[in-house]
DNA sequence: CCCTGCACTTCTTCGATACA
DNA sequence: TGTATCGAAGAAGTGCAGGG
């Protein structure tokens, strides 16, 4: 059992924030690599981390898997259209791609904090290793999407334990990233349908909440099939 | 002392180029 | 046109220093 984990460093917003600016502005690799490079030396004084976290941040936003170019395309076009609140959710769905080790532990901390207000690390931590395997690097990489998640006003350290910052679900009111973030999630679960009422409270999205959900769901790119009473199934078309 | 975060080293994969 | 080779980039493994 040696699952790849990649997600090793921390990453901040603002390194997120440079490259989905840069990449309508350059033409290719090279270029761009050059231009991550420059920017993260004023944060990365390691040249080896430096190109760790350059590898991570062009995984994320760049070297994007064939079947997700297309909700790349659309997230680049998006961005510039975002508050800052919704960018967040922006960078936190292609990362959900890119990373299944950041979804998993995003979804553990999601799926405890609808039981309680504040997680002990280690039992998260036990968590994941009982998916990916005790070794080191796991926790390397989980303490790495920890400090990013912390860095990114998502979440409070507390002695051991981690809480969720309170009243700080943002809510997402654009209805392009309403469509964006549930075509996402369905690709993350690799699932082709899922109820309406899961989309708001999925533990993977715990820091997001959308309102009205169901009008923007109504369109071209999804279908809506009721099934039973009052169940409401969303899928892909 | 130990834990945490950062950095360095090693192994693997991928892609470009050259040559048959 | 196919394949061998080589270098660059990615991912994992290991080491180390600073602070509690």
């Amino acid at each position: 059992m040696k699952k790849a984990v990649g997600f090793d460093q921390k990453i901040l917003l603002h390194q997120l924030d440079f490259i989905v600016k840069e990449i309508p502005f350059t033409d290719n690799r090279q270029e761009l690599y050059q231009k991550l490079e420059e920017y993260l030396a004023a944060d990365i004084a390691g040249t080896k981390s430096r190109l760790n976290a350059r590898t991570i941040i062009t995984k994320i936003w760049y070297r994007v898997d064939e079947e997700y170019r297309g909700l790349q395309q659309e997230g680049l076009e998006l961005y510039s259209r975002l508050n800052l609140e919704e960018r967040k959710a922006l960078h936190w769905g292609m990362i959900l791609l890119a990373y299944p080790f950041f979804a998993d532990v995003v979804k553990e901390l999601g799926v405890s904090f609808r039981l309680q207000e504040e997680v002990p690390k280690i039992q998260l931590l036990r968590k994941i290793k009982s998916l990916y395997g005790d070794r080191r690097r796991v926790e390397v990489a989980f303490d790495a999407v920890i400090a990013s998640i912390t860095a990114w006003g998502f979440l409070a350290s507390k002695g051991n334990g981690l809480r969720q910052i309170a009243g700080d679900r943002i809510q997402v009111q654009t209805s392009e990233l309403k469509r964006w973030l549930a075509e996402v999630l369905l690709r993350v679960l690799a699932v082709d349908y899922l109820p309406v009422e899961t989309f708001n409270e999925h533990p993977v999205l715990f820091p997001f909440r959308f309102y009205s959900l169901i009008e923007e769901l109504n369109c071209s790119r999804f279908n809506i099939i009721r099934q039973g009473v009052n169940m409401q199934v969303v899928c892909l078309r």
